[in-house]
DNA sequence: TTGTATGCGTTATCAC
DNA sequence: GTGATAACGCATACAA
């Protein structure tokens, strides 16, 4: 039984301190005012006694628990888990402590999880991925978001949805999509190829519109047989690939909708006896930290993680705190121009 | 001002279904007796008011806060990250909710991170990598983390620290090692090379040993020129091949101490112009998902990461409910041979 | 400047 | 089988 972990309390700093336990937690708090001497003097035995504060009963007793719940669509993926790096370490260095929630590794759905995790009283909720980023959620999905709004301020990376304490964090992911496009073009490619994760997400439709338009302002005519859709996996991007590579008249610069395609895209090639860039140039998006140790390192672009990361912290601190704070803020990304994709 | 969340507490259930909050509470951990029918009353003002029992004030009253802390190395390393999710989604499935804390990104030390975190009355910690990990942490480290031990059970992965309430789920490694270093020799390979991360690790020296004992046990004369080490990236599982690449007399054969040396070390023989594994073979440890992506697919030997996760879970529940349970546990490898290594 | 008393939302120990 | 009531550890309004 380890039940009995006898802490130490405020109770015991105030005795041995010989003050009251108001005062202890006026010199814990730090906010009102206690006269320098018995200020030390209580500091003095919190010190010897190493006390630290029970966080539990502090939330229980502020209504603000320092703690926000972090939905994630999947740790697998090397996107997803650097930004969530990046936000556990900005959340640690100002006290605060994330609890996340794996959506697609539950069993359950993804209110569910929401749920689970709003019974420990975070403070705020960020959703990276998930349904949150498809083109139309269920209205039951909605719904209670909608519902869950109203209690707590919820905060999006790379998608929106737009309620009363919404808040979006994102990559002006058109204009960077754009600007790899624009660069394929500018290689001199006038075949070029898509390839794509699950249509119906943002990430997915967004980037195909993109890419139709960019290669419509270029006067370049689009092949609808070089677009081609599967899932956000290596194998997936592979066997899309080798669609492409099949065709009699094939593109000589694939895109795909992010890195993780790219690579399986790449593999393939490689498994077709074929090599990048110099038989075909493969490019990505989102410059996970493998794509500049592949072979070739890939052609991709790169989003500003740390940003991500921070703004969705603090939005959900300014809310909380009642300061004002945009609804949206949008983020530049950066090309990223490696070995994958050649000018002819 | 978002502090006024005007929760439903369990005085709102108690009044709406006319009865006390004692019965309330009775019928919400389902322990005490109630009668069948006050039971299904209160349920039913429970369900209709969508009513979710506080997790914070049930922390404080039990003293059991349904958390664990996890202390991890580094998200970004793909190791760690597999391990950290099969430990979040198993304990979501039971109701318990991980705090991360992440060390190397954490400005401050290893141990403050384990009180900030211990601050949040978790019921137990998790090791995975840091200083746990060294042949012969510091002092002060050892002193803190018995300390601690006195009042929380704390489980490490893959390595070991002989405390009270400290436990340990970790792979043979030596044995799993000694099975690729066999499988290699197999490969009638005779000059074989070994590139290591950072010494003074467990991960880095047993692996050390085991290489030069099963040379030994095969009458293969040990070269030290052909055992380099660094740290654990990729840059340097490059630099550390170029080191071998470099040699007048070079194996034809290089075991990486982790996968991501061995990314490093096949990418870097691609850059001398060389190709894996018809130059030289490489193989890694530990079977990180790009591991079998990668160009060539890398024979490595895979842990059993979801026992690894969920056995330090089950372990800080046993300890915290009880029961008994054993203090180590070790799992077996399994060997993952694909093209990265050829047989002479 | 400091102390007393109350509340935060539960669970658990008593009585009844 | 059920209902008061006292913890749990802290912050704070109000008094002194």
């Amino acid at each position: 039984m380890s039940l009995l972990k006898d802490h130490i309390t405020i109770y015991d700093i105030a005795r041995r301190a010989g003050v009251s336990i108001a005062t202890v937690s006026r010199v814990l708090t730090g906010k009102e005012n206690v006269k320098e001497e018995t200020r030390k003097k209580v500091q003095q035995v919190i010190d010897e006694c190493n006390y630290e504060p029970n966080l539990i009963a502090r939330a229980l007793c502020n209504r603000i628990s320092n703690t926000i719940g972090m939905l994630v669509e999947e740790l697998s993926n090397p996107f997803f888990v650097t930004i969530c790096n990046e936000a556990e370490v900005y959340c640690t260095n100002i006290g605060y402590t994330l609890l996340f929630g794996i959506i697609n590794s539950w069993l359950g759905n993804e209110t569910e999880l929401l749920h689970i995790i709003e019974k420990r009283q975070v403070d705020g909720f960020i959703f990276l991925g998930g349904k949150a980023n498809q083109i139309n959620p269920k209205k039951s999905f909605l719904d209670e978001i909608r519902k869950v709004s109203k209690r707590l301020p919820i905060v999006f990376i790379n998608s929106k949805l737009d309620f009363a304490n919404c808040y979006t964090v994102r990559t002006d992911e058109r204009q960077a999509f754009a600007k790899i496009v624009n660069y394929v073009i500018s290689c001199k490619h006038k075949k070029i190829g898509l390839i794509t994760g699950e249509r119906g997400f943002v990430i997915t439709d967004e980037k195909i519109e993109v890419f139709k338009e960019v290669l419509a302002r270029h006067k370049m005519p689009v092949n609808e047989e070089w677009i081609v859709s599967g899932q956000y996996l290596i194998d997936s991007g592979a066997s899309s690939m080798q669609q492409l590579l099949d065709l009699k008249d094939r593109p000589t610069a694939v895109m795909c909708t992010n890195d993780t395609l790219a690579l399986g895209a790449i593999k393939q090639t490689f498994l077709a006896g074929l090599t990048v860039p110099d038989d075909v140039s493969v490019t990505g998006f989102d410059d996970i930290f493998i794509s500049k140790h592949f072979i070739p390192g890939i052609t991709t672009v790169k989003q500003d993680y740390h940003q991500l990361a921070e703004l969705a912290v603090k939005k959900i601190l300014s809310h909380v705190s009642g300061e004002h704070c945009p609804k949206e803020t949008t983020l530049d990304a950066e090309l990223m121009i490696r070995d994958s994709c050649k000018t002819l």
